[in-house]
DNA sequence: GTATTCCTTGACGCCGACGTCAACGCAAGG
DNA sequence: CCTTGCGTTGACGTCGGCGTCAAGGAATAC
């Protein structure tokens, strides 16, 4: 199949497997004419690179999962190299979540805060300041 | 206060303040020999962007706070503007966190299958198997 | 005077993953 | 023959937030 046909079957553009090519991620053999030509394996290798890309991983990343395939093995993952760039995966995730739960917090709070004061600011006088048994 | 003592006293560089004043963030005065010349406002300025910066803001997403505190209001988020950012800043953690747990969740079963099958592969044999009450 | 350190503007570099355009070749249908 | 629609390579553009020179002026120390 050729590189239009390619793209299309998996959801992307030439655009993008020339790139890959460029980056010896995924080479393609050539026909007579010079036409970049791809069989059903190269597919799968793109299904695993895209997969994986739309977890977030950066493209040198599925390196391995792709090297892993095209060694023969069943799936990308079946190599420790992929299993290393898993647990990676994981542990930048988790800090990176942590960074921006932490954050939400942050901002949350903030706006909690500044809402308060806010509407401390606007109605006639300080504040409704509700009905406490404080200082009458 | 010059540029590069703005600068330190911030924790940045002048590299950075150039920037902010090239987009309009932060423009200063100028001394008669043609230097920037800041004041303990724009201090307060410049760490206001700084901290929404901390958390990920857009340059662009500061401006509100800065336009804010320059309008003379005891907060940068004293104003409505910075107000609407701060929830749609919230919006976004929300569904980036979420996106984020779950390709986390993903990443980690996958990882778990893949370790599985490598431990099914490797000793001698499918597996220990366990000592389970099965089939002897 | 001169050495040092600050300041000025301008302009290019960087990063990743492509988009987009240019200018051309090749194949097939009418 | 001509058009249409694929393919080819090459090269520049994008986005944000600066980093990093380069070439020069200004203020201070000695």
């Amino acid at each position: 199949m050729r590189i239009g046909e390619l793209a299309e079957r998996a959801g992307t553009t030439t655009r993008t497997l020339r790139y890959y090519e460029s980056r010896g991620l995924l080479p393609a053999r050539r026909a007579e004419n010079g036409y970049r030509s791809y069989d059903e394996g190269d597919l799968r290798l793109l299904q695993q690179i895209r997969t994986l890309q739309d977890f977030g991983f950066d493209l040198e990343e599925t390196r391995p999962f792709v090297d892993c395939l095209r060694a023969g093995h069943p799936a990308g993952d079946s190599c420790p190299a992929s299993l290393a760039v898993y647990r990676y995966k994981l542990a930048e995730l988790d800090a990176l979540i942590g960074r921006l739960t932490s954050v939400r917090a942050e901002v949350g709070a903030q706006l909690a805060r500044a809402e308060l004061e806010a509407s401390a600011d606007l109605p006639g006088g300080p504040a409704p300041r509700c009905e406490l048994g404080g200082q009458p």
